[in-house]
DNA sequence: GTTTCTAATATTTTT
DNA sequence: TATTAGAAAC
């Protein structure tokens, strides 16, 4: 490790070792690299890895330092503990959990599980879902719980109304029921943890002597619960080292508290605060409207970043007629970039919300861009691999009762809800888990249903066991021959493609059991669980090299590419339509904003559509009021040309047909934040633009996904048909030379049969 | 108890 | 749009 390879800045905090240190970073200065530097500083100095604590939001993160924490200091550092609050807390917990009423081998619930549980709850207590919606529900629990208030403290501290009442109670028989099952939520791990602390000293202060140095990376992103964990950790040794960027504050609305980075100085008088910002990442252009964007925010620390980097490329902007023609332009972008020499590993699509991908993934596809969509539904959440799950969940902890309720009847096996409720019934009158009442059903059941329980039962009693002697693998294995769950899916899966996929789905479960089983070091039931549950399998990815990535601006975060693309930048989208209901929501939209745009290296594209088909509903929304926020200067327009209706052109671009017209200024036809909803209310930036004209009606001879011979590429298919008469234009996408598009009235091209 | 159809309903961001 | 909850039919 040689320091001198750290800018002044960086080099100070990477040998401030001791005491409270606060490191501003801003996007792109190097902050992990800092972070990384100080580590192995730390372990030159003499200082154990077994002392060294960094706690991560994201499981990218923390791997990422892991494994430049081990390039830069080698094996020493492998002691270090490196990960999320919600890993570290789960090792914790699980040395010590029982000391605060629970069982070594609890349960982690996810929103799913959790919602099960409130549903559950609300048919109990006989409310209606329509008045108390169970997400409102989960809200104020995770709101609770990021106060580190319990259900009487929260009430307390609520609208003294008969709604705060009610959530009151359900919140009092979730915690009740989550105790039961011995099982924690995401929140409970942090919260069981301060409790643990609080409640027992000795294992805080085994802590407090272990953690020597703590560091915290996105330290503006750390909630009440986090915060308290923190300052527990260090109060003696008051070695905290925390990094952030209040700009990159994204994550208020899960209970982050700007306050904790932003009164960090107040919390450590002696604090030593250095400010990374020079930036390594981006162009003077990208960096430019970066600074511009977040200085309309009001109540941050003042800092402003700069490169020694040249201009660069201005920022292009792209006005599209709708979504799928704002998604051709993406690609017909990446098309180009590729072919410049950007490889398609350097390139992201970024937009504020998942419903946004799918529009965008149907253009890469048919435009044969390789691509990988971060996020969205997840493997683990398949209903066929939760199932398996909960089999595994139930084995590990049989007081899981929301586990055992989904996989009684699953496969189907003659266990009805009149049965199922039957005996939910009996447990709760003995005040015992649903699985002691399968164990041993009571009398109460009719005789056919009794043995089907028994027979249940049986089966399970036999896993239970099964699970000493076996090694994770072929248990896992063992479950899901003898539960049936290939099986029930096998029957019709010839005939039937959904299953077919269930099946492969099953088969790929088995995959991951068993990459785990090699590639992990505890090889218990209860590892691989918390794996699953902590650890989404994106995390485990390795980067793969030549795709261009799609994500959320969140999960962003951290993240750098040579090209990024901002899509769907409207009013409504984003920011979001919540958003622009409170004003101080919009300061978090426009961090959001501020991270996307500094992810990018080299080349930034924004792209808005002025019509938009979501959820099934026509929008007219205005661009976003971020795009007005950046100078004009810094600005390439780029409009689609109105006679390219729906979804046309994007093949062409580059080629013909497409020319910036920079003569539509947006800035001064748009009405400053006016949230256009649902196209009631069309806004004014509509005056400007000639109206789309309709679709097509002469085309029909072509339709997308038709073969066709083309004289001189061969075999190809139509992506696209577009225009009407001279003007027509039809899109094929050919094996070997890619994507062409031809005037539909000259091209050689003749329709045949697959 | 199980299957199949219809209808409703919800859509921000994540560990 | 797409999934899922609920009702009716088997």
């Amino acid at each position: 490790m040689n320091l001198n390879e750290l800018n002044p800045m960086q080099r100070k905090a990477a040998e401030q070792l001791d005491g409270p240190v606060l490191i501003l970073a801003g996007a792109g200065s190097g902050k992990t690299r800092t972070l990384t530097y100080r580590v192995a500083n730390l372990l030159e100095h003499g200082v154990k890895a077994w002392h060294i604590l960094a706690l991560t939001f994201t499981n990218k993160a923390a791997r990422e330092m892991q494994e430049r924490i081990e390039r830069l200091a080698g094996e020493s550092a492998t002691d270090a503990w490196i990960g999320t609050f919600h890993s570290i807390c789960c090792r914790i917990l699980r040395r010590d959990i029982e000391k605060i009423g629970y069982e070594h081998s609890f349960t982690i619930y996810d929103e799913d599980d959790q919602q099960r549980v409130i549903k559950a709850i609300l048919k109990q207590l006989d409310i209606d879902e329509k008045f108390l919606p169970p997400k409102s529900i989960s809200a104020a629990i995770g709101d609770a719980k990021n106060r580190v208030l319990n259900p009487d403290e929260w009430l307390k501290n609520s609208p003294a109304d008969y709604r705060s009442q009610k959530i009151h109670d359900v919140m009092t028989e979730y915690e009740q029921r989550l105790k039961a099952a011995n099982a924690l939520d995401f929140d409970d791990l942090l919260m069981k943890t301060l409790q643990l602390f609080l409640e027992h000293p000795p294992v805080l202060q085994y802590y407090q002597q272990r953690f020597q140095y703590v560091h915290v990376d996105e330290y503006q992103d750390t909630n009440y619960a986090q915060y308290q964990l923190v300052r527990l950790l260090t109060q003696e040794s008051r070695n905290l080292c925390v990094v952030g960027d209040d700009d990159q504050s994204i994550y208020g609305w899960r209970g982050a508290d700007i306050r904790n980075i932003l009164d960090f100085e107040k919390d450590f008088p002696d604090a030593v605060v250095i400010k990374l910002e020079q930036n390594y990442r981006s162009t003077a252009n990208i960096l430019d409207a970066a600074n511009q964007i977040i200085a309309h925010n009001e109540g941050r620390k003042e800092k402003e970043l700069w490169t020694e980097d040249g201009e660069g490329e201005k920022i292009a902007l792209y006005s599209a007629a709708d979504e799928r023609e704002e998604a051709g332009w993406i690609a017909s972008r990446i098309r180009a970039l590729n072919r410049q020499g950007i490889s398609y590993g350097n390139m992201a699509v970024l937009y504020r919300m998942h419903a946004l991908s799918r529009v965008l993934e149907e253009t890469m596809m048919r435009a044969g861009i390789p691509y990988r969509v971060y996020g969205g539904t997840r493997f683990y959440d398949r209903k066929e691999v939760r199932d398996i799950l909960a089999y595994l969940r139930v084995i590990e902890n049989p007081a899981d009762d929301v586990s055992l309720a989904r996989i009684i009847n699953v496969p189907k096996r003659a266990i009805g809800d009149s049965t199922v409720d039957t005996l939910a019934q009996f447990a709760r009158q003995n005040d015992m888990p649903l699985y002691s009442a399968v164990a041993a059903p009571p009398d109460t059941l009719p005789a056919r249903a009794k043995k089907s329980v028994q027979g249940f039962a049986a089966m399970m009693a036999g896993l239970l066991i099964a699970r000493e002697t076996l090694p994770l693998g072929e248990f896992v294995q063992k479950v899901i021959d003898e539960a049936g769950l290939i099986t029930q899916y096998e029957k019709d899966a010839d005939n039937n493609e959904e299953n077919q996929t269930r099946i492969e789905n099953i088969r790929e479960f088995m995959g991951a059991v068993t990459e785990f089983e090699q590639k992990s070091e505890d090889k218990s039931l209860f590892a691989f669980l918390e794996n699953v549950a902590l650890v989404t399998e994106l995390d485990n990815q390795e980067n793969v090299p030549n795709y261009v990535t799609m994500m959320t601006l969140h999960s962003a975060k951290g993240l750098e590419y040579d090209a990024v693309f901002l899509s769907g930048m409207e009013e409504g989208i984003f920011p979001s339509a919540r958003a622009l209901q409170e004003e101080n929501r919009l300061e978090e939209e426009r961090r959001l904003c501020y991270v996307g745009v500094t992810r990018a290296r080299k080349l930034l594209h924004l792209s808005f559509a002025r019509r938009r088909l979501l959820f099934n509903q026509m929008q007219f929304n205005a661009p976003s009021c971020f795009i007005q926020e950046i100078p004009k200067r810094l600005i390439q327009e780029e409009w689609s040309s109105p006679a390219q209706s729906s979804g046309g052109g994007w093949g062409s671009y580059g080629g013909t047909g497409m020319k910036p017209r920079p003569q539509y200024g947006y800035g001064d036809t748009v009405p400053a934040r006016k949230p256009a909803v649902n196209g009631l209310n069309i806004p004014g930036v509509q005056r400007g633009f000639v109206a789309s004209p309709a679709r097509n009606i002469n085309v029909q001879l072509f339709k997308t996904g038709d073969h066709v011979l083309h004289r001189k590429f061969g075999k190809g298919v139509v992506r696209e048909v577009s225009g009407t008469g001279e003007n027509a234009r039809i899109a094929i996408v050919f094996p070997v030379f890619g994507e062409k598009v031809f005037a539909l009235s000259i091209a050689p091209i003749v329709k045949v049969e697959e």
